[in-house]
DNA sequence: TTTTCTATCTATAACCC
DNA sequence: TGGGTTATAGATAGAAA
């Protein structure tokens, strides 16, 4: 059962170690086999351990060897001009995850703001909230009553011989304009 | 929405394989850098595709040159013998999907067997069932059976004290000595 | 130690824009 | 074409056998 995202860190445990690099090696050769299959691309992948004398490989060792001379034929000025290189793979790596860990900030705003509208449905005050929540709270009522008026036009468009009359009686009047936070939650 | 199990095959539409293509890669750098990183090991890949004039190579090419290098200086004829070679890596793949069907089969039948137990304890009749089925359905209720007598061990064991008298009235018979059917279910 | 189990995390196919 | 979303398939950490 995995009880914790895998922090990305050296294992110091020696078995734990050694049990994860099994596990992870196969994993590793198989996807490289499914994606040369799959997309009939030419590719290797070598892996030295402390556990076994020789790397294991894939294709095999002539497979690697042809993909290693055509590796060798390349200008090597190029090479470097061109490829991905540790550094900047991990900081692809790092942008990509600040970027979800600011969705994620987004994504828990949501949640807190319809908690509290929720909340607000079952008698709660306003009294104590700072201008910030009350802000965003008034982006998502305005956010929902939109949403409210894009699905009554929709079903209106949709299906307008099938109920013409009587309208909707909804007397909700239209958003009040507000000033944007910068984008909202 | 994965809709079906992906058939390793050609994936015949050009976007479709592209799309994949560079899912899948980055995917499978990831994973390299993974490995790498919590067991601390060597290890190269280097990806060619017809969407890049390079390839896409993982640590950097320096890094790849070093593996490399690593690698040319063993004896070839080891390599050959040692190193895992594609026929060989799939026809490790067919055993180990062999097996994973075994197991299938077996757990299919062995809940079979657990709703046709079900089902008599609902009234359903014997009569139409074949000597297969019905030797199944005994080893079943023989597992089920030493089960409760183990449960019942345990917790005598564990809570002597607790409640020694009186002792669990349970006038079940010891499970009848049957003929194995190679392995039950 | 290795194998097995399984809850959980991760990758990704299909879809949508 | 590329980027974003969602549901499912797949990988795997940790525990138990």
């Amino acid at each position: 059962m995995t009880r914790k995202k895998v922090k990305l860190d050296f294992i110091t445990n020696d078995s734990a170690r050694k049990a994860t690099y099994k596990k992870r090696k196969n994993g590793l050769l198989k996807k490289v086999n499914e994606l040369s299959t799959l997309c009939g691309i030419d590719a290797c992948a070598i892996i030295y351990s402390p556990y076994e004398t020789h790397p294991e490989v894939w294709p095999n060792t002539l497979g690697v060897q042809r993909v290693i001379a055509r590796f060798q034929r390349m200008p090597e000025m190029e090479q470097i001009r061109k490829n991905l290189n540790q550094e900047s793979f991990i900081k692809e790596r790092i942008t990509k995850t600040n970027e979800q860990l600011r969705k994620q900030y987004k994504n828990n705003r949501k949640k807190e703001i319809t908690e509290l509208m929720y909340q607000c449905l079952t008698g709660r005050g306003l009294e104590d909230l700072n201008v910030v929540d009350l802000n965003d709270l008034g982006w998502m009522l305005d956010q929902n009553t939109k949403e409210i008026y894009r699905k009554v036009e929709s079903i209106k468009k949709r299906a307008p011989e099938q109920k013409a009359a009587p309208p909707l009686a909804l007397q909700v009047p239209p958003p009040t304009p507000r000033p944007t936070n910068g984008g909202g939650c």
